[in-house]
DNA sequence: CGACACATGTAACACGTTACATGATTTG
DNA sequence: CAAATCATGTAACGTGTTACATGTGTCG
């Protein structure tokens, strides 16, 4: 649902095409977050079909040809599209659970599963982060800030990074402490058996 | 790709069916995940097609009737989806560019959005970011750590949130600073023109 | 002319969500 | 038996990705 908003807020600049979309959302990201064109059409598409944008045909220039396939098809925003974008601003995002974090499913993963060293794997990450912040700070420091939208995405990215490594730390001491106080892999997965399968299980219909 | 390959940690226990896989992920994840079974049934099948998991029918339980939507269809995880989830637990996710984030991108794209108080904007994010960090606080301690899969998964989006508040608080001061420095909105969306729209504006056609 | 950049699309796929349909088994 | 639960599946849609197809304009 990003994408679609974020073009939006760059109609309600005023009327652009659908190339300019792509460019524009690059450089307000600082580069840092790449944008598909065909990705571009279709949401113009559906923002179309919804009404939040309608295209512009003869007004940034007398286009006497609808010909199919004529380029500069320019989309303006529309008042119910400038009302959805202003809800958009302010509403946050998903109030319910939070959203499934890839690095964090790996490591409660690989605390079961067979012949996996959990620790090993969470260091393995960890190193990875962070070497992957020192080149994001080496490329801020590059620019000397003299681009904001680059240097606010690169410190959200900074603040992120740096927020896992100190999850992987704390799990790292919460992993060691349950290992300390007798805890195994194997008592976890039969507590947390399923009730159903527990009364009924897979092999229970056999005769 | 989170879902997939904890699908087939899961099966890496042992064998095991649609439901059972549903709750086993939900119990990993300290029922703060939730996943909804028909995605768990397309991707076992997926993983099928790709030969990482195969149909136990007659492993588990004597089933001599192959009818069609007879129940307890277990899953076996093959060699194959072994390699893979091995690979996976130890490869970091996406070394190229960072993940876009809905409240980055609402932040980035409310600074040139006409008639919108950017400040106003973080500040409403800020006070409902740290209004949910509270609530997550108290089900941590309510749980008293006693469930392990809960305490990380909280913690991990404790972590989180508490980076976005960080990074709220950084860019607005960003901003703040960039404002006194004469710098506005209008200024950069001229600066970020792309170079094709600048040679070759919406309206160049028009005569 | 031929090559290249601009510009718009479409197709196919992966993943995720919600909702609905269909059997089988258990339980009141 | 009837209702609830268990169990598997499918349909439709939204979003995102990659790749390809198709025009149009410019320029050497």
């Amino acid at each position: 649902m990003s994408v679609r908003h974020a073009l939006l807020a760059l109609l309600s600049a005023g009327p652009k095409y659908g190339l300019q979309l792509r460019e524009e959302f690059e450089a307000r990201t600082g580069e840092v977050w790449p944008l598909n064109v065909g990705q571009v059409y279709t949401t113009l598409q559906r923002l179309e079909r919804d009404g939040l944008v309608e295209t512009t045909s003869g007004d940034t220039g007398p286009v006497e040809h609808d010909a199919p396939g004529a380029p500069q098809k320019a989309y303006r925003i529309t008042p119910a599209g400038s009302a959805e974008l202003d809800q958009w601003l302010r509403v946050p995002p998903d109030l319910s659970s939070p959203p499934r974090d890839e690095l964090v499913m790996k490591v409660l993963v690989a605390i079961t599963v067979p012949g996996t060293d959990v620790h090993e794997v969470i260091q393995a990450h960890r190193t990875y982060l962070v070497q992957l912040m020192q080149e994001w700070t080496r490329l801020k420091e590059d620019s000397g800030g003299s681009d904001l939208a680059f240097s606010l995405v690169v410190d959200a990215e900074l603040f992120r990074l740096d927020s896992v490594v100190r999850w992987l730390d704390a799990a790292d001491g919460r992993l060691r402490r349950a290992r300390a106080d007798g805890w195994t892999p194997a008592r976890t997965a039969q507590a947390t058996m399923p009730a159903l399968a527990r009364r009924r299980r897979i092999g229970a219909r056999q005769q």
